[in-house]
RNA sequence: GCCGAUGUGGCGAAAUUGGUAGACGCACCAGACUCAAAAUCUGGCGUGGUUCACCCCACGUGCCGGUUCGAGUCCGGCCAUCGGCACCA
């Protein structure tokens, strides 16, 4: 007995507790089915979900789902990226504790995620602030370690002099404390690296094997490791020729054209390479520097700024003395952190120059230009050298190659490839994140924290507003420990790790989630990697991915996995906007999903956030929208309510070829609605179009059944057939719908145990085609043809078209082409 | 600033990848049902012109230019909006 009424809270609340209690969901590693591993980027727990979160969730669990039908063994876990810094801000600011913060969060989001009715393995649920998850990414911070891929060095951080602690980037507003609005400044700290520019040519390469990414990823990670082939040049100091000052460039070929050179502000040896005179000046310029950010230093807008240092260098290309100057657009982090300026080959050496009456010596020649006439601005293109002694007459590009031999001949320079890429910086001054496992000895020195004897727990008893570099060092049980090899005083290190180190191996710890000895066992990270799906947010392109293709690689060479690169496919999901903008607090354009699920349930949130924009695009959320999907389901189930008296599914078959009109028609429509649909999931998850495929099948199973009140048998066949295909067509989007028409049309058992229709490719075709007629490409006529009209007769049939006669008039048709079956242009003057 | 995207009716979008621009939906308008409203059903719906209607014509995919028999789609140059920029995740 069907409701005449759809009650979609009472349906998924049945369907959930279904699924839970059979344990649909659960997955294992006996099967004789392909693996399929779909991942969702996993969520801070920041409180409650939102709709970029439902949007994401929905698309992996659609995928999921639809492969489940496709016959494969799904593995769709989920699980907290909870360490970092809200939690600890919710700690300073409301004097709550970090770890209860977050895991009230955690419980609170997990129900949401349950009502949305999503088909996760809960039993493998991690959370990365568990002692359980960290343990392991300490002790995959010990294998970096024993591997030399993790080392110490100084590095800026931002520091708040007021309140005395390191800040967060997101924490300086326009060079501001967040909290007491202070001018922020640089401060150098020890800290740990990980080597990931020793993977750099790697993760390079592997970008080639990642046919499943999209290309404007690649080509983001591309440059942002940033490879470049150039030139070392060494340069001798005119005032003390002991010290020299190497520089990196990839223009060799504009050397003669040195004016000057600068290095960055945070030059190791700046004391050693100013005049006595010019020292002041120096050091209000370093301090200066100190409170630029880098974007705003690298800016070619930026006005740039930097000081003599009253020294000079010999070019040792042409023995000129130039002078040394420090600018900030200079940056220590990148090549040398010295740089060549070659004013007439580089905009911002030219203003540079201009700006503080520097020369400016042509030696790339315009191939335009065909005097000695001053430059008028930077050239940067190819060119011929001049004013380059030996070199003159040179291709640029050739002279490259020249003058860089011709420096390591005489021993002032050589070749070297380049990478923009850095190492990457994970120590941070802060609480809530996993103790980096490495104790201070009076005697022993650095030493690791052995590994049975992790976790390095976190402390409790910490003052989060105290100031200091990191809140952990008021802990009084953390900090003072013994040395694990000879057992004397020694002290921990405070810091904790990135988040991002977290968040760079959770994919492999759902394969094991459970596992106390190792981060996971091989076989079963060997049996369910690569991830065959992954979705997230495109704002993770560059760093999340990178980090966690440079782990994977790292981890195989540590022997851990034998996998080069985790994520086989890509789908990088846009925003959900609300009146044309990013939804959040601050704008109050924020829908909240429980409302959403309340009012009209998961389904139609589920329906809605797949149906009016492809995956990658950004999203705009509307309320109209929603209505309408909801008002959508409502009429599926009306539907299946009104026919509820020809439904029977035990008996499908027709004979195509003489069914009546309107039966085959509708035949037609289905099969030709499970092809678009296929071809559409296919072709990189084209899921909003799968929505308006399925809402045509409706609409055309409506139009078949609405006068209709004696069914002939293969009628009824057509119609439970259309039925079916429907219900199994929406179940990856409409999961408790389906289930429950489902259960109606007299199933015992899951629809997800089911296979995803196929098609009949005859069944697709129609019985005839529309030719168009056009005229100098504008279409003048069209023509109802039977498929198999040859060239020949398409071409007759246009030219004796009455209208295309009348268009035509007294014109000369010069030429006629045929595309078969679909059109005709005719060319006339 | 650098790197990467996006731009089509009032709105979200579609277009078998160079071949009928606007599928499907939202909003709106008209009609049916109703005492009435909601819900539902039917029809209309790019702009302008001609036409009572049917029909027909011109224009139209951010802007300018190019390639082509034919361009939303390819090429060059602009403009606008958005994402990332290494300590938010």
């Amino acid at each position: 007995m069907i409701k005449e009424q759809y009650y979609p809270q009472a349906i998924e609340k049945k369907w959930q507790n279904i699924w839970d209690e059979k344990g649909c969901n659960k997955t294992t590693e006996n099967s004789d089915k392909p693996k399929f591993y779909a991942l969702s980027m996993f969520p801070y727990p920041s409180g409650r979900l939102h709709m970029g979160h439902v949007r994401n969730y929905t698309i992996t669990d659609m995928i999921a789902r639809y492969k489940k039908m496709q016959g494969y063994n799904v593995l769709h876990p989920m699980g907290w990226d909870s360490f970092g810094l809200p939690a600890e801000n919710a700690a300073i600011n409301k004097g709550a504790i970090p770890s209860e913060w977050t895991f009230k969060n955690i419980d609170y989001m997990r129900e949401q995620l349950k009502q949305l009715g999503l088909m996760y393995d809960w039993d493998r649920e991690v959370a990365t602030c568990t002692p359980e998850y960290y343990k392991f990414t300490q002790w995959l911070f010990l294998q970096f370690y024993k591997k030399g891929l993790a080392y110490k060095k100084e590095a800026a951080v931002n520091w708040c002099p007021k309140c005395a602690t390191v800040l967060a980037n997101e924490q300086v507003i326009e060079g501001k404390c967040w909290r007491c609005d202070s001018t922020v400044e640089k401060k150098y700290l020890s800290q740990w690296f990980l080597k990931i520019t020793e993977y750099a040519e790697q993760l390079l390469q592997d970008l080639d094997k990642l046919e499943g990414w999209p290309d404007r990823v690649k080509i983001m990670q591309k440059n942002w490791i940033g490879k470049s082939f150039g030139t070392i040049l060494k340069f001798k100091l005119a005032e003390n020729p002991e010290i020299e000052i190497p520089v990196y460039t990839t223009r060799p070929d504009t050397a003669m054209g040195i004016t000057y050179v600068v290095v960055a502000p945070e030059y190791p040896d700046m004391d050693k390479i100013v005049t006595d005179e010019c020292r002041a000046k120096v050091k209000e310029y370093q301090d200066y520097a100190k409170k630029a950010s880098e974007i705003e230093r690298l800016s070619t807008e930026r006005i740039k700024t930097g000081v003599p240092l009253g020294t000079h260098i010999i070019n040792p290309l042409n023995g000129n003395k130039v002078p040394l100057w420090t600018a900030d657009y200079a940056l220590i982090e990148y090549g040398t952190g010295a740089v060549m300026a070659v004013p007439a080959h580089d905009t911002r050496d030219w203003d540079f120059a201009k700006k503080y009456n520097l020369p400016i010596i042509e030696v790339i020649r315009n191939p335009e230009k065909t005097d000695d006439s001053p430059l008028t601005e930077a050239y940067v293109d190819e060119g011929i050298l001049v004013n380059s002694g030996q070199f003159n007459g040179l291709k640029n590009t050739d002279a490259k190659k020249a003058i860089t031999d011709f420096a390591e001949k005489n021993g002032f320079g050589y070749a070297k490839t380049q990478y923009r890429l850095r190492d990457w910086l994970i120590s941070r001054q802060r609480y809530w994140g996993a103790p980096i496992p490495i104790v201070y000895c009076e005697h022993c020195g650095e030493v690791p924290v052995p590994e049975d004897q992790l976790p390095v727990l976190l402390p409790t008893d910490v003052d989060f507003k105290a100031e200091g570099e990191s809140p952990i060092l008021t802990s009084k049980t953390f900090v003072e420990t013994t040395c694990p090899i000879c057992g004397g005083k020694a002290k921990r290190d405070c810091d904790t790790m990135d988040t991002f180190i977290c968040s760079s191996w959770y994919y492999l710890r759902y394969t094991d989630p459970h596992n106390d000895k190792l981060p996971f066992a091989k076989d079963k990270a060997n049996y369910w990697m690569n991830v065959d799906q992954y979705v997230g947010g495109i704002e993770h392109a560059i760093l999340h991915l990178l980090y966690s293709r440079f782990f994977t690689k790292a981890m195989r060479d540590f022997g851990l996995v034998d996998i080069d690169e985790p994520f086989e496919n890509l789908l990088t999901q846009g925003m959900v906007l609300k009146d044309g903008s990013k939804m959040s607090k601050s704008k109050g354009n924020t829908v909240d999903p429980d409302e959403i699920f309340e009012q009209y349930g998961a389904d139609t949130a589920r329906l809605f956030i797949l149906s009016d924009s492809p995956p990658e695009r950004d999203f705009d959320w509307s309320d109209a929208g929603v209505e309408g999907c909801y008002k959508f389901l409502n009429r599926v189930w009306r539907l299946v309510y009104n026919v509820q008296n020809q439904l029977d599914i035990t008996n499908l078959t027709y004979e195509y070829a003489t069914l009546p009109k309107d039966a085959k028609a509708l035949a037609r429509k289905t099969h030709q609605t499970i092809k678009g649909v296929i071809n559409d999931i296919n072709n990189s998850y084209q899921l909003n179009t799968v929505v308006s495929k399925t809402r045509e099948l409706v609409n055309a199973i409506s139009e078949f059944s609405q006068n209709k009140k004696d069914y002939t048998a293969e009628e009824k066949a057509v119609l439970n057939e259309a039925i079916v295909v429907m219900v199994k067509i929406l179940a990856p989007v409409t999961p408790h719908l389906s289930e429950e028409i489902w259960e109606i049309l007299g199933n015992k058992t899951s629809v997800f145990e089911e296979k995803f229709p196929e098609y009949i490719e005859e069944y697709t075709k129609a019985d005839a085609i529309t030719l168009v007629l056009q005229i100098n490409g504008k279409t003048r006529d069209k023509i109802e043809l039977p498929v198999g009209v040859s060239k020949e007769e398409c071409e007759k049939l246009a030219l004796e078209s009455e209208k295309v006669k009348k268009f035509l008039g007294d014109m000369n048709v010069i030429k006629v082409i045929v595309v078969p079956l679909k059109l005709v242009n005719i060319v006339a003057k």
